[in-house]
DNA sequence: GTCTATATTTGGATAGAC
DNA sequence: GTCTATCCAAATATAGAC
């Protein structure tokens, strides 16, 4: 989930997003883009129209890495319960939060379709390859049959996204892995 | 969760809990409160120091009704389960999320311990509280002998919070409903 | 307690030179 | 493509009168 920027957009989007990450879209300025990028006022407004142009650039490449770094796990070896054990268990940046599920707080990029999108298609697209592993799973006979793939996938999600919360209320990272933890006991018998 | 404002102050705190829901802590401003408080400048600043003050009085009381309204469900009648599938499907405005929840994504109030003590505490009585619920219900039968109390807690309220999340992604309340339903079935068996 | 005036900084750009 | 100058509104107060 790392990429070094090349070029002058390149920069600006790294920025952009680590600014969204941190600051979320009403907390970042254009400003602050410009001074931890490194690039001016003037090149800037070369490359992007303003704040919104900026946050869709840097939203949807984080989405797809994100789903690139996801389908590691989800879509790597082992059972169905170990790979979504995998996913759940794989290295956060816990008290950091999800570069995603971030935005869902920021009503000017929930009341804007395009902002929203790279959101909303994240998180079917997660449910979907969730769902489709417990599916498989459940034929194989890995996984309990009385267990409904569609519904437990959005469980899965719910707890990564609702575990960053209580974590970064809680400023530790414990109560990410307690949610956690609870949900593959859960799955697993 | 709601109270009408009497007098100054409350207009002043009930807005700040409208606003801080709405917009968050950063993008919540004095003269939007004073706007909506219908409370002018002058008054306002007699009354409280600043935004830090305002926002602190806001979250104690959203947490104070968060924690009362919990409280009918999870203390109420019923077997373990019914309890905290109660409090899983218990009315919500599902779209405007938790009030508390929502301030974990602001770094401002996750850097200040006196804004950030109403979240960890709030969500450290919730999980005790459930934590209880579900070992007393094991103690009875009402709940799988293997099921971890303190982890599922856990589960359960990252479910709930997540479950946010992925509806505002979707501007939708189905995925909420999904996550709790999957989570309902995995602790019903 | 409340009002109006004033002040400083930041947000988010546009304009035009190089 | 990039730089510097300029602009206007909003954020977040403080000061002093009533």
């Amino acid at each position: 989930m790392y990429s070094q920027p090349v070029d002058t957009r390149d920069k600006l989007i790294e920025s952009t997003r680590e600014l969204l990450w941190e600051r979320g879209y009403v907390g970042t300025s254009p400003k602050a883009i410009q001074a931890l990028s490194g690039v001016g006022q003037g090149s800037m407004y070369h490359h992007f129209s303003g704040k919104p142009e900026l946050a869709l650039a840097a939203l949807r490449r984080s989405a797809e890495l994100l789903r690139a770094e996801a389908e590691r796990s989800l879509l790597g070896p082992g059972t169905a319960v170990e790979r979504v054990t995998g996913y759940l268990r794989r290295e956060r940046e816990v008290l950091r939060g999800c570069r995603i599920g971030r935005m869902a707080q920021d009503p000017e990029v929930i009341a804007d379709p395009q902002l929203r999108a790279p959101l909303a298609e994240t998180f079917d697209w997660l449910r979907e390859t969730i769902t489709t592993v417990l599916a498989e799973g459940r034929s194989r006979g890995e996984v309990a049959p009385d267990l409904v793939p569609e519904t437990t996938a959005a469980t899965v999600l719910a707890v990564v996204q609702g575990g960053y919360v209580l974590a970064r209320s809680a400023d530790s990272a414990e109560p990410f892995r307690q949610a956690v933890d609870g949900l593959i006991a859960l799955i697993s018998r």
